[in-house]
Parts: structure tokens; C-alpha cells; sequence
DNA sequence: TTTGGCACTGATCAGACTGTCCAGTGAATT
DNA sequence: AATTCACTGGACAGTCTGATCAGTGCCAAA
């Protein structure tokens, strides 16, 4: 199940110039087109490599705003409102987790008037109790596997 | 600033068959090739296109549980306590946030016990005063974008 | 109305890459 | 000793890429 070191270092480098192609990778990392060309469809097959889906910048489109959300919903209604979460546009991101709060909720807008929509939306969503929301004001650290990946090359 | 049909259409189609090359794109959509290709420059430079990072599945590679902290820092430690948080491997993500919470902290582990010691890890983290945290159960609505593409279409 | 500027089309070009084979090597397993 | 497996290095045809160019339609400024 744990990635080997060339697995590693190859999506290392996928991570750092994503358009690399299969030959190139070869020259970089020093093996055969061939073996790259397999790992990567091992890697795919394995549900590892699940994609490259484009990064867009949703603040570059104009929803500038992050904000989260922890909501605690009524017993046994998770699904339901999770659905009803995935029908507003502006979310973005929903978890179901242990503690206080039932789910996590990421929703992205345009602007605070548009936050304020975005975040009565969420709140008036049936079976929501309880909310408390938070606004995003910068990203420390944004996603990110790479360290994850690094310690596997050296395994 | 906003995105006009055609872009929002490219993006969607990149969404959904990110490895599309220049051309099939252009057939897909019904237009010239160079269009594409302008097209595709021009989001790259004004940086909503920011690239095809690979997307490797964590639970794949042994990182099944995904955990969130909220944490209340001392005043003005933001970025001392941020830059403790980026150097933990399983630290993935980290949002200052307005709100009872200060940072919002999101971590991965290969199990329970190992879960323990990230939560750990990240609790000592030098002026980091209360904490509270939570385990994702599950992730009904994983990241995504698509349906503010799809409404930029119909712009 | 005329003139630019702009985006799009459709085409061409050489160069590079892709998927797909194959034979050969070395290492580990049986 | 035989088998399996991953990797190498080479080959092939087909396809895509980046670049460039002339031509067209549209909008807006003059």
C-alpha cells in the first residue's frame, strides 16, 4: 500500500511541473519511458494518481471571500442536509465529523453582502440547529501532500 | 474579471477530462484549435488556470483519517505558530479565520494511535492556547468547483 | 461611414510526444 | 534450474504541439 521511492518521486516532480509528460519525467528521474509510462498506470489502477484536474483560482473569478462553517444538525439527518448543502453553488466542500459539530462546511463568495446570502443559505438549511461561522482572512498553508510524498522518497 | 461562457465552458471540460489535449479541447467545444490555445494562455496569465496538479488520493497511500483543529493562539503568534504548523508533515492545511477560533487546521494519519500523535504534535505547538478537534467520519461533498463554472456558463 | 483593433477560423510546418510493441537483462522466487 | 517480474533500450506509426499566417466578422472610436 505505501508508495515506493521512485512512486514517490515521481509524483513529486507531477507535483512541482504537473505538465510534464511521460518522456520527460523519464529523462528527470534517470529510468526508461517504459517504467514511468507503468507507473503511472499503476498508480492510477492503485487509485493513488487519481487525476489532474485544473487548479483554478476561484479569487481570481471574483469570489475572493472564504468562509467555514460548523454546523450541528438535528439527529439522523445528515444525508439530508449534506444534499441540500451540495445544492448551493458557493459551497464547496462539506465533512461530516465528530465533536460538537456535526459538519464542516467550506463556502467561497464574492463579496460580504454575497457572504452574508451564502451564509443564510447554509443556515436556513432544514434540520440545521445550531451554526457558527468563521471567515477565512488568509491560508498559511495551502493544500498541500508534498511533505508526505518527500518522506516517502526517502523510504 | 469575471469568466466569460467560453472559458467556463473550457474549464468545465478540463474538470471533467482533465489529460484533454489543446486540440481534442477544441473539438469538443466546436472551435479552432488557436482559440483554445489563446484561451488557455489567458487564464494561465491572469491566474485563474494555475496549473494540473496530479491529485493523489491520501487514503491510498495509507493517510485514511482526516482530522480538523480549531485552534486559539496567543495574540500576534499567527505567523510563529503558522510556520510551526507547516513544518509537521501531516499538517495539509492551515486557515486564519475570524471567529472564537483563530487557526482552522487541517491534518491527515494512517491510524488512530498515529492520529494521536499528529493531534499531539500540532496541540504543542509553542502559543497555541486551547484547541479543540475533530475526526472527518466522511466527506459528503468533496472539493469542487464545478457549479460555479457551470454558472459562469450560462453567463 | 470608415478605419482600426480584436478575436476567431482554417491552414501549414517541423519537431516532439504518445501508445504500443518487442527482445534482452538482472534479480528474486519457486 | 526454471519462472516471474520489473526495468532497459529500441523501434513504429499516429498524433499532438507551438508557431505562424492570411482571411473574416464584429465592435467601437473617429
Amino acid at each position: 500500500m505505501d508508495l515506493d521511492p521512485l512512486d514517490a518521486r515521481l509524483l513529486l516532480l507531477l507535483t512541482d511541473e504537473p505538465r510534464l509528460g511521460v518522456l520527460e519525467c523519464s529523462r528527470r528521474l534517470g529510468v526508461a519511458r517504459g517504467t514511468i509510462q507503468a507507473r503511472m498506470d499503476r498508480l492510477s489502477r492503485r487509485g493513488v494518481l487519481t487525476g489532474f484536474p485544473p487548479a483554478v483560482d476561484l479569487g481570481a473569478i471574483g469570489y475572493g471571500l472564504t468562509a467555514f462553517a460548523v454546523l450541528e444538525i438535528a439527529q439522523g439527518r445528515r444525508g439530508e442536509v449534506a444534499r441540500r448543502l451540495a445544492a448551493i453553488d458557493e459551497v464547496c466542500e462539506v465533512h461530516a465529523t465528530t465533536g460538537q459539530g456535526d459538519l464542516l462546511v467550506r463556502m467561497v463568495a464574492r463579496s460580504n453582502a454575497d457572504l452574508q446570502r451564502v451564509i443564510d443559505e447554509v443556515v436556513d438549511v432544514e434540520w440545521v440547529q445550531r451554526t457558527s461561522t468563521s471567515i477565512a482572512l488568509s491560508t498559511p498553508v495551502p493544500p498541500r501532500v508534498r511533505p508526505l510524498l518527500e518522506r516517502a522518497v526517502s523510504t
